[in-house]
DNA sequence: ACAAAAGTGTTGCGTATACACCCATGC
DNA sequence: GCATGGGTGTATACGCAACACTTTTGT
């Protein structure tokens, strides 16, 4: 126990919504706790602040403790106050979303017993989650189809290279719908901000398609230019 | 001093930017504290979350003590937690704006000896802000320049009855620049949710324009569908 | 040859933009 | 009669949506 102020009464927690592609399908990373409360329950990677960090660097670190991940860029989309959302306490926590590449190189390590795993999980097959994690989910889900129409995350999703038909299956899974070929190569292409490769998909059973790169110098000057879908 | 678990140490506060329009001009609403830190400067009406309230409520309740207004709709949009933000300790500060409608008649007054007083200052004219409130105040404005694109909140800056181009004006102060008049009015009257009334503006010296109302049980009927500017 | 996905254009429609003059009113 | 803002239309360009067939490749 420690004496503070009166005021300083509060706990400030981060909740990340990490969302990835993979196989064909959109996944989300998840922790299984192994604390109280919610232990062994599935719950978003998520953590106090620490009184000598800032929000981001606080997701930062959070993330990296929970699933050995690093390096990868947050961004905050809502705080949750509800009184009554953490059984222990008055927790405020601040949400943060990023979207992720894939790649079975990396291994999901927790660097701390507070999480017995880390894992990708498909989120047409959410688990039940701890806490009001669904509802945070939720809104991270809404917050990247409002900002996947106007912004190229799409891409973070995506291996250095890939075909035009990834990144449309990326935006019907995101957006739940399908979209028309003809119509979202034009308009996907018409961003110029892909970049044509002379090389193509290899290992599959039928016509091989062209792989892209997403050109990020090309995309930087654009930047703030509203691009939407 | 009171005893508490060694995470709840941090203090967690709500500021308010709330956008009004008068006299032609875009205001925000601002303190004069009374209190240390910055004592005598100007500042955003913000203060401490109370343990048994919601983020949502505690906005409202921090903005009727420092100002006396009530029945403010206000948005989250955005959580500060920079680690020196607040010289007195770790204070993570959750943003909320809204947008009000100025009458005369609304007197404000500070409920409590926190704040000398509260006035509508011009956002053209602004003071030195305490702590990083000029940071939030321009995290705000570029918040409610994306959104009034797309939704029709510039219509509760106004009085009951207004000129389009009262309308007009709104638009650009809050944009920043220059519209055309007849495409501006073309689109306005497109999206339906105006009610033109029997009635002209009074006291002009030139010819006088027609009023409107924003009529609220047509834009329920679009709210989600996109509104473009 | 067939299965599977790649790749490719045109048309119609609605919305955005650019642009200039006459009208009504009060003084 | 003049100053002040109110009010109106058209032409062009652009973006979005709808729509179907041929090509390539592996088996």
């Amino acid at each position: 126990m420690k004496e503070v102020l009166p005021v300083f009464n509060s706990a400030v927690s981060i909740d990340c919504v990490l969302f990835g592609f993979d196989g064909g399908e959109l996944k989300i990373l998840l922790i299984e706790r192994n604390e109280e409360p919610f232990k062994d329950w599935w719950a978003l990677p998520g953590n106090l602040v620490g009184v000598n960090e800032s929000l981001d660097q606080s997701a930062l670190r959070i993330l990296h403790e929970l699933t050995g991940l690093s390096d990868i860029y947050m961004e905050q989309y809502y705080t949750f106050g509800e009184v009554n959302r953490h059984p222990q306490g008055r927790v405020i926590t601040v949400a943060y979303y990023a979207m992720l590449r894939l790649g079975g190189d990396k291994a999901l390590k927790p660097l701390t017993s507070y999480a017995k795993r880390a894992q990708w999980i498909n989120v047409k097959d959410l688990p039940k989650l701890g806490f009001d994690h669904q509802h945070i989910f939720d809104k991270g889900l809404e917050k990247i189809k409002r900002r996947i129409k106007h912004l190229p995350i799409a891409f973070e999703l995506l291996p250095e290279k890939f075909t035009l038909t990834q990144v449309q299956h990326v935006y019907e899974l995101i957006l739940g719908k399908k979209l028309d070929k003809r119509n979202f190569r034009k308009k996907i292409l018409s961003f110029g901000v892909l970049k044509e490769l002379d090389e193509k998909q290899k290992g599959v059973s039928f016509r091989a398609a062209t792989l892209y790169k997403f050109d990020k110098r090309k995309y930087a000057k654009l930047f703030g230019k509203a691009i939407s879908f």
